[in-house]
DNA sequence: CCGAAATTTCAGTATTTTCTGAAATTTGAT
DNA sequence: ATCAAATTTCAGAAAATACTGAAATTTCGG
């Protein structure tokens, strides 16, 4: 591995704990990464000076991220992995897995939690902030939904808009407006 | 603890470690976030059967993602604390917070690697790698910030907008491409 | 400024998570 | 079908993290 390599390995390791993955998995996927050629376990076993079956169970978790890909070799049994390399791509597989982890379990605790009858005041007060929190996840759940489906230019030319849009959206306002008048 | 509340705070602790955040945390966050009333670190450790020091570093951690705020209560010398209940803010607090902990050390770091001459044909490959990440994460960044500064109603409109912005984009391209011609 | 009430610190323990190596299983070329 | 190469599983060891209780510190009413 060489110096450079080597920081940027280093960095997603100790960056995975902040995340829900662990050290060993944010190595591998960042060796992948930055790797000209998609690399087979034992490679990455052999650079990162883990066990073989670390590896195997680190890649395991990638593949359920979708964040790493089996390639086959021609003529070589063993697997190969790589990565996608667009960071969009990236971004989309990552917001949409965990949408699928995160905010879907959630919103279906906070539905059935709405469906009590509350049993006093207090409850009464503990639903309505969940009416606040489903009705933000819920938001946000489908407006991923609607922004994954956007090409990736499309996506940046709107966030390099930035609060720019909110002229926009003031503009496209008075337009309305106008019309019913 | 009501049934209610207990499910909603027993949710929060599990997905509590899908985040950074340990189990106590989460639930102590919960706990707060639908009390009616600020609660005192006393009542929190009794309700949720944790030690008052325990309590006492999870108030600690939750304050410094600025998800509770400290209250006092007049006459008593007792800290009291609870929590933002409109989930706008709580979401802008955290996207501050999560931009700050994981995209800036990791844009410092990309950065630094980018000004590394590469060694070898090995480095150029990571390099180019890793300034697609480095745009992308700087792109992120700088419209967290720009969404930052818009209140909540503006937000929520474009949020149920979704993909229909697409449309307002081309709109507006076609206005620009026409003035000029 | 005293002292009781409250909070924080921290060393040690408990628990959870990660990691390994050996054994079991799967795979695919012959 | 065979069998060696490759992958996976899993029980237990190692490491990391969370939690407690006692002691230290801070805080504020008097």
């Amino acid at each position: 591995m060489t110096p450079l390599v080597h920081s940027f390995v280093a960095h997603f390791g100790e960056m995975g704990s902040r995340w829900g993955i662990n050290r060993t998995v944010g190595q591998i996927y960042a060796l992948i990464f930055v790797s000209p050629k998609p690399l087979c376990a034992d490679e990455i076993a052999e650079t990162l000076s883990y066990s073989r079956s670390n590896v195997s169970m680190g890649l395991k978790e990638l593949q359920s991220w979708r964040l790493v890909k089996l390639r086959h070799v021609a003529g070589d049994r063993r697997e190969y992995f790589d990565a996608p390399s667009d960071a969009w791509e990236i971004f989309r597989t990552l917001a949409e897995e965990r949408r699928r982890r995160e905010m879907e379990p959630t919103l279906s605790m906070l539905r059935s939690a709405l469906l009590e009858t509350p049993s006093c005041e207090e409850d009464k007060v503990a639903q309505e902030r969940m009416k606040g929190m489903h009705d933000l996840i819920e938001l946000m759940s489908n407006w991923f939904d609607d922004v994954q489906r956007l090409d990736a230019q499309t996506l940046a030319k709107l966030m390099r808009m930035g609060a720019r849009v909110q002229k926009l959206l003031e503009l496209t306002g008075q337009l309305k407006s106008g019309s019913k008048e």
